[in-house]
RNA sequence: GGGCGGAUAGCUCAGGGGUAGAGCGGCGGCUUUACACGCCGUUGGUCGCAGGUUCAAUCCCUGCUUCGCCCA
């Protein structure tokens, strides 16, 4: 209000007769394309005007307005009609409005029964041509009905034309022509039977056009209606004053908002550039409704002044309170109430100012709050949005709207856009189709955490479907984290950490730096609210290298008469607890329960001064971009990845061997062949005891003897063949 | 009509100028002291169609088909 923004207009407005309210243009959206029937209708030339040119022919899909009619409109350089500037029409119907005669009946002492008997009167209400460059030459005849209202052209060419208004529809959206008893009452939105719409008023209006000769044919026609968002019903406009935030002059500043911003991904932009170049109307922030948060004003009855509340009486209620002072322009005591409420995006709107503690900031010259004695704080502006892109239009533009006049600068740094959550048809969930899942459903039966793994494997900005099966592979990804994390714990329970120096083997120099390029990618994804590339980054870590190979590589060096110094047992350990700690940090954002829960059970005990949550525990990778998790920087050796791949590629091909020859994992291998070169055998010496550790095999024999089952070693010209040991005999 | 996004294995989806990837499913095997809610192996694709750029296109460009969304 202070910058004078805030107006109070009665304007045609957008307007719902089915919740009895105004709309904003973001409550409205497009109905399916549906048949719409065009009508073509005769309008007569009022003979005083032409003597040349006796009818007009226009084409409408709303013929129950043509009584509301107030000009005809064609193109200016229209030949058929350039040369007539002053042709009036006769609006049809308008002949048939008349006196309504009530005739008294019954005799003495009985009730009197009414009847109204209509006159018409004859008289045509004419309406002129207007030229206008609007309208479509090749449409139809040229000629274009414009009645109050039928939609947002017949506004603009009433407001340039400074035509006349005739209201028709009251603001449940019935007629109102009590000269027309015909049409009088008609509804243009009756919910029939079936809960589809039809249009009373449409279909009497049609039979009234025919039966007098105006209604020339229909012709099927489709297009979308312009609905409710909350009730379907569709819009029409009324006229009725309303509270008004100006914003169609701030186009230019609300885009330079938006290109301010950091969007995630960069094209939802677009659907916020183009919302705001295609705005047509003010915001309305008036809404006829129930609930809603009340405007601080009361009407003078004598001479209609607002008086509104001052800003140290707030909140207030002018329903439950009078007003505490006199008219200011006149003094009459005599005010109403305003009982209108505010759009519900008008307070939504103000989520970040509510956070920052907008209302006691220092900085806002011009008002005059009591309390002001805060600075402007480092959390405005916050640093992300996150939301879905349908309310782009709505609590994304409204919030940037807000805090580009609050405040003069944006509400926060980035938005994150989200897509939909889709059924299994891949259409998007609603409460009106039933094609929803219930939350509490899937958390009972597979937990929260496995909903948020289901949810965070959204590529941003796309939509999702929900598969069940997706659920149950979040669930499973959980057992796994848990039966994983009972296998640290049970060898590294009653460990002191560091009384032996540790050695570590190949298998934990790979692993290390697999975690730290893991934690790097995680990191990385999070940063550009790539949600569900971090979780991969990290689920493929956890389950192909740390599960799947680091732990079956491991077990051997917990074995009685382990071939492992004291050395490598204990790097084994280190291995253990610190990558089991990065895992957990990296899955914590989409599994916080199950995460805290292991953080409590295997990691905290090793730590003195750990935090008590893993929620505000440190990440474990650094501002400079550096994973330092295992306190040495060889962990990120190019060279350590390379020698894991190596070694995984080897223990591979012994599994393929054992899968061909049918001899299961925990059997005991004899014997490992290696069909290799002097040199490639050289390379191997680093990874040769955990490969044969990982491979419960004896001993290497280099060599390339015929007789035996021989298996490639992907990636090398290696080849590798088995000898199992002796089955032992049952027991 | 304008704008945006998608079309990749049976399904759901990632990827991205040079041997095509995951999960689920299918098939075969393994009871191996973290996990059978598991493990191992394996089978699946002319990357929507047609042109163009390039030594090289599933990827870039143009057009088309088709699905979804936003706005007229």
């Amino acid at each position: 209000m202070a910058k004078g923004r805030l107006e109070r207009r009665e304007d045609p407005i957008l307007w719902c007769p089915l919740c009895a309210t105004s709309l904003a243009q973001a409550d409205v959206e497009a109905g399916d394309e549906q048949n719409r029937p065009m009508h073509a209708v005769r309008f007569p030339v009022d003979p005083t005007s032409s003597t040349t040119v006796t009818e007009g022919i226009i084409e409408t899909t709303r013929p129950e307005l043509v009584t509301a009619c107030v000009a005809l409109a064609c193109h200016p350089t229209d030949k058929r009609y350039g040369a007539l500037k002053s042709l009036r029409f006769r609006v049809p119907l308008t002949e048939l409005r008349g006196r309504k005669v009530v005739a008294e009946e019954g005799g003495e002492g009985t009730p009197a029964v009414s009847a109204i008997v209509h006159e018409p009167n004859g008289e045509y209400r004419s309406v002129p041509l207007i030229f206008d460059e609007s309208v479509d030459p090749e449409f139809g005849s040229g000629l274009m009905m414009v009645c109050t209202f039928g939609d947002t052209e017949d506004i603009a060419k009433w407001r340039n034309h400074k035509l006349e208004t005739v209201l028709i529809l009251d603001a449940q959206g019935r007629m109102m022509t009590p000269d027309l008893p015909e049409l009088d009452g008609k509804r243009v939105h009756v919910m029939a039977k079936g809960s589809s719409l039809y249009n009373e008023a449409r279909l009497a209006a049609v039979e009234l056009l025919k039966e007098h000769g105006y209604l020339l044919g229909v012709k099927d026609n489709t297009s979308r209606a312009s609905l409710h968002e909350r009730c379907s019903t569709p819009v029409e406009i009324q006229v009725a004053p309303q509270w008004f935030i100006r914003v169609l002059d701030l186009k230019e500043p609300l885009l330079a908002r938006g290109r301010e911003l950091n969007w995630y991904p960069e094209f939802m932009r677009e659907r916020y550039e183009q919302w705001v170049e295609n705005l047509r109307w003010d915001w309305n922030i008036s809404r006829q409704r129930f609930y809603g948060v009340p405007f601080p004003v009361w009407f003078c009855n004598q001479c209609e002044t607002p008086n509104y509340a001052h800003i140290d009486e707030l909140p207030v209620d002018p329903l439950m309170a009078p007003c505490p002072r006199p008219c200011s322009a006149c003094g009459s005591a005599d005010l109403r109430p305003e009982p209108d409420v505010m759009d519900t995006w008008m307070t939504s709107s103000m989520t970040p100012l509510i956070n920052a503690n907008w209302a006691m900031w220092n900085d806002k010259p011009g008002t005059e709050r009591p309390i002001q004695d805060q600075p402007r704080p480092v959390i405005y502006p916050a640093g992300v949005r996150v939301q879905a892109h349908e309310i782009i239009r709505t609590w994304l533009f409204y919030t940037v709207a807000k805090s580009h006049l609050h405040t003069d600068s944006l509400p926060w740094k980035d938005v994150m856009i989200s897509g939909w959550g889709l059924d299994k048809q891949g259409k998007k969930m609603s409460k009106r189709l039933g094609n929803f899942v219930e939350p509490s459903e899937i958390i009972h039966k597979y937990s929260a955490d496995a909903l948020r793994y289901w949810a965070a494997g959204a590529s941003l900005g796309n939509d999702l479907r929900f598969l069940e099966d997706d659920v149950k592979g979040g669930k499973r990804l959980l057992t796994k984290l848990w039966n994983s994390t009972r296998f640290a714990i049970m060898y590294l329970n009653g460990w002191t950490p560091g009384e032996v120096a540790e050695t570590p083997t190949a298998a934990d120099l790979g692993i290390r730096a697999r975690v730290v390029e893991a934690a790097l990618q995680a990191t990385e994804a999070f940063e550009g609210y790539e949600y569900s590339k971090a979780v991969r980054a990290a689920e493929s870590l956890f389950w192909a290298d740390w599960c799947d190979n680091y732990l079956e590589i491991i077990k051997d060096r917990f074995k009685e008469g382990t071939r492992f110094a004291p050395g490598e047992v204990e790097a084994a350990r280190q291995t253990l607890l610190q990558g089991t700690w990065t895992i957990l940090r990296l899955l914590a954002p989409v599994l916080p329960f199950i995460t805290e829960e292991l953080y409590q059970l295997a990691i905290k005990p090793f730590f003195p001064d750990a935090p008590v949550s893993i929620h505000i525990a440190q990440w474990p990778v650094n501002e400079a971009n550096q994973a330092d998790v295992f306190g040495s920087a060889q962990a990120q050796a190019k060279l350590a990845i390379g020698q894991w791949q190596t070694l995984l590629a080897l223990v591979a091909a012994v599994r393929t061997a054992r899968t061909a020859q049918k001899i299961g994992g925990g059997r005991p291998l004899l014997a490992l062949h290696l069909d290799a070169t002097v040199d490639d055998r050289a390379t191997l010496d680093d990874v040769l005891k955990d490969w044969l550790a990982a491979s419960r095999a004896e001993e290497l024999l280099v060599d390339n003897r015929g007789g035996l089952d021989w298996h490639e070693v992907a990636g090398t010209a290696m080849k590798v063949a088995i000898v199992p040991a002796p089955q032992e005999p049952q027991a």
